[in-house]
Formats: C-alpha cells, structure tokens, sequence
RNA sequence: GGGCGCGUAGCUCAGCCGGUAGAGCAACUGGCUUUUAACCAGUAGGUCGACGGUUCGAUCCCGUCCGCGCUCACCA
C-alpha cells in the first residue's frame, strides 16, 4: 500500500471481512444512470414518472451527512449526482455496518424514489451493497484538488473531486465524434498508420529514438502521419483521414506537450482552397456540437467561430508588419537584429522567425493566413503563375497555430530536390535521410490533393475556455516521481507490525 | 536551458524579528430522523520536500538537489 491509504479505513476493510462481506465484490449492481433518474424524479410540486418506484443507483459517495438515524449521502456517477437517504429503520440489518461507510467509497443502493421534506429528490434506501471500499480518503469537500501537480498526477482523483474538469474531457470526445460524422459524411475513411517510423518525416521536429530488438533497426515515434497518409491516396483511397497521436522531443509549454493529438486528412482532386472550406466547417461544427453556439471565450477574450474565417495574405501580412518584402534577405536580417531574433544561417528559417515575431501576435482569429514562400514548405505544390509561393494556409485563433494545409506536392522529381535540400540543413529537426520510398510511390502517381492537420488539443482548449494544454489531456506530461520529491509513493515494502 | 515563485496534517491553507507548529474540512469517540460545505462536544494526526551549512538553537537564514507552477527561449 502507498502512504495515501489511511489506517482507520484499513481498518473498516478488515471490519467487513470479519463480518463476512466482501469489500471488493466481483460483481457491480445494475443501476440506472443518475440523470435519469434525475429526470425521473422531477419535482415536489411536478413529480416525475420514476417517484415512488423502486431504483438502484450507483456511484462514488460524496459526502456523508449523519444525523444518528437517518444518514443523507449525495452519490455521483458519470452522469450527475443524486442523494441517498439511510434511515435506521427501513435498514436494520445493514446499519450496524453504517460506521464501516466513508466518504469516497463506491456504493449501490436500491430503494424508493422520491423527495426530502426540503424537496430535494432522494433515493430512500432499502438495500445498501458496498461496491468497492476506498482505503485513500477524498480530498477537502468544498475546494477539491487545487495543487496542478496532485490534479495532474492523481487525475483519477481530479476528474470527480474537481468541479467542471470531467466536463473538458466529455467535451474533448464530442469534438471527436463531431469530426468524426463530419468527415465520413463526406466520404473520408479512417485509417491508422504507423506509430514507429523508420525515417522521421512529414513535420519538422527532433524525434524521439527508439529500438525494435528482432529488426536491430532504430525507430522513431512519429511527429507527423503525412507520409504514409499520401501513400494511401496514392494507393486510391482518395479520402483518408487519422486521428493520430505524434511525437516530438521538445520543449513543453502551456501549448506543447510531447505527444499530441492531431487531425490529418488528405482528398484526392482537391486543392488547400477546398481544405479551407474544411477546416471552417470542422471548427464550426464542433464548436456547434460541443457548446451550441461558435462563440467562445478563450484567454479573457471572445472569438466567434462561424464560417467563414477571413483570409490574409502571409506575404502581404509580412509586408505590412515591417515595411519590405519577404524575399529581401538583407533587411530581413537587419530587421531580425532589431527585433533581438537569434539569427539562424538559413535565411528562410530566418524570415519566418520574422514573421512569428512581428506578425503571429495580430492573429486573433479565427483567420486563415495564406500563400506561404515555399522555402518553407517542403511538401507543398506551388501556386500556378507564382513560384515563389506554395499553396499553403495556417488557421489561427488567439494567436495560436490551430491547422496547417497545403496543395500536396505530387511532383517526384521536385519532392526529390526538396527531400535532398532538407537533409543538407544537417538541422537536427530535418530527417536524416532522404525517404526514397515516399519519393517512389509518388513515382507511381499521386493525383492532385489538398492535405489538412489540425491540432485536435489545442481545439478543444479553444473550445473549453482551457488555457494550458495540460488541462485537456487527461495525463499531462510530468517527470515521473522520485525520492524526495514530493509527492512520493512510498513503497511500504516492509511486513506490517 | 534562463528568470521568478512555490513545497507546512489525507486535502485547503495560516505561521510576524530564528526559540522544535496552528485552523477548517476529512478521520476517530459521543449526541442528533430532513441535511444541501448540516450542526454540537471531545480525541488523534507533522522527519515543515531531501541533504548539507551558519547558529546555543533552523519550518524560518545560506547552499545544493528533487518536484511543481508561471514566464522567456526552443517549438513548420
């Protein structure tokens, strides 16, 4: 046992099994969910439809609040909470073990519905059947878990003991499901590919590194799945999409975590205008889903999310942020000392830091910035009539990197050259080695595509008012515990006294 | 990685100028059949994140380390 398990409920375990119950029964109770029951019981002045019948409700005890014989216990489930009423003597076989019931313990009680003198709608028991004996007590009533790093690491405590943080999560698969229906009512099919990856691609991003032992060959978790989806419009699935876990060995802040959630879609004879279109119904329509409306409020300020999102040009933006042109390499450099930039030897790198510094703060949103220099866009086409320009486009809301689309690139030959300039960079985020598969299998043909990805996290943090990643992942990132810090799981190795 | 801040009872938090610690909730004992954070009386619970230093004496001052938060950097 860990330190959080208490003596005095250690105690009321070996209790109950003196009394010949079992305090982790096999077998749970069939119990109707809470919010029906809710419904069901209606008012006082309005009683629903269940009053008077018998129920079974089953759930986590909230509170326990004793009045020698009669005992009031609000009980939560999954779909809300409802109070149980103990009465001496409607339970006089079962309330000699009332002392043995605490706070936080999983129960199922059945009994007849109806209402408190006070109104409020209670289950008055007639048969209590302990469920499963907590032995670690709750934490304080009325705040919850406050500490982040205890909500973080205990999020099994978190999510029932914290107001408001199961709803994240509730929310968070809505925005799935809703993207989800979006997409296969649009003729995409759901794939998954691969997690292990034996040339990192199709982001740019330090990896991390693992082993397969029987291949002896080193692999790397995926920071992107856009290789492989390409393969599969190239292979004519035509409408793809993966909602994939990627990994990247980077930095964490309150809109990074090392492994991320995103959305990545390709369509066949499609274009970034049509990823666009898109990209602004997914939004939309999962902020329609999640809370009823396309206004939200997310870091203090209000956003609405109707379709459609204005448009600004990146190259007309940059322009307009610093008074010259993208493609002026001398003042972009001049302009990145001013701004205090580290000054990196690749001079597109170095215009987009420009960019980011000078320009990525303006977007409020939701706005899509479009038609991106294709330096900077490895897998992008370029736009007909301009090649200096790839048809590419990033949607921002409150600042942040929301999606990114592009026209695919489909050309071999010209994703060869790319492939081959990125390797050279030697940057420890390009990959190593030029991925001569994908270069084969658009040898082989892959029609005109437009290709999306949005970051699934960071929507739903605009979605749910969340301001830190961290709290829409249900187990952030955290360095695992140790001696001496201090939430420590002290192992109790000994035999007890 | 840098800066700032935090770590005290199971939880939420006090603790002044250095003199080995308090409250509320939870727990335990007793009372109470209508509460909504129930109430009343009592009891128990602490290596003050870890290790070192200064000091007659350290939760408090100093150093190192661990963990967390915020922030900057990094991050297509």
């Amino acid at each position: 046992m860990t330190d959080q398990a208490h003596p005095d409920r250690l105690a009321k375990v070996e209790a109950l099994r003196a009394q010949g119950i079992d305090p982790y029964p096999a077998r749970g109770v069939a119990a109707t969910p809470i919010g029906e029951l809710l419904v069901g019981a209606g008012t006082p002045e309005a009683p629903g439809a269940l009053v008077g019948t018998r129920v079974t409700v089953a759930g986590r005890v909230q509170l326990l609040r004793d009045f020698g014989k009669l005992v009031f216990a609000p009980l939560q489930d999954r779909t809300g909470r409802l109070q149980v009423g103990l009465e001496r003597d409607k339970l006089t076989e079962w309330w000699p073990q009332r002392k043995l019931l605490d706070g936080a313990d999983l129960v199922g009680v059945t009994g007849t519905l109806g209402h408190t003198k006070k109104g409020e709608p209670t289950v008055w028991a007639e048969v209590v059947t302990l469920l499963a004996k907590a032995v670690a007590p709750p934490p304080e009533k009325w705040h919850g878990l406050v500490d982040k790093e205890l909500r973080y690491r205990r999020r099994y405590v978190d999510l029932w003991a914290s107001e408001g943080v199961a709803d994240v999560f509730v929310k968070r698969s809505k925005t799935l499901g809703t993207i989800r229906k979006y997409l296969e009512s649009e003729g995409y099919l759901e794939v998954e590919t691969p997690t292990l990856h034996p040339i990192a691609g199709g982001a740019a991003a330090r990896p991390f590194v693992t082993h397969h032992n029987a291949l002896d060959s080193d692999l790397y978790l995926r920071i992107a799945p856009e290789l492989y989806l390409k393969r599969l419009v190239v292979g004519g699935l035509e409408r793809v999409f993966e909602i994939s876990r990627n990994f990247r060995n980077e930095g964490l802040s309150v809109r990074h975590n090392p492994e991320f959630t995103m959305l990545e879609l390709y369509e066949a004879q499609a274009d970034y205008r049509r990823m666009l279109e898109i990209a602004e119904q997914i939004v939309e329509r999962c902020a329609l889903a999640v809370n009823g409306t396309t206004k939200v409020t997310f870091r203090g300020a209000e956003y609405d999310l109707k379709a459609p999102f204005p448009r600004v040009g990146y190259t007309d933006l940059f322009r307009e942020k610093n008074g010259f042109d993208f493609d002026d390499a001398a003042k972009v450099k001049r302009r990145a000392q001013e701004l205090e930039l580290h000054v990196v030897a690749d001079p597109w790198k170095l215009m987009n830091d420009v960019f980011e510094a000078t320009c990525e703060d303006t977007l409020s949103g939701p706005v899509f910035v479009v038609d991106y220099p294709v330096q900077i866009c490895p897998l992008a086409k370029q736009k007909p009539g301009d090649p200096r320009i790839a048809e590419r486009f990033e949607l921002y809301v409150a600042g942040m990197e929301l999606g990114n689309a592009f026209s695919e690139l489909n050309d071999p030959a010209e994703q060869q050259r790319r492939f081959e300039e990125q390797v050279a960079t030697k940057d420890p985020e390009a990959p190593g080695e030029v991925d001569w598969d994908y270069v084969q299998a658009l040898e082989y043909g892959m029609p005109p595509a437009g290709g999306l990805g949005i970051g699934i996290d960071r929507l739903v943090m605009v979605l749910t008012g969340q301001d830190s990643i961290r709290d829409v992942l249900l187990f952030p990132a955290m360095k695992p515990e140790s001696r001496g810090s201090r939430g420590e799981l002290e192992k109790n190795a000994a035999p007890k006294p």
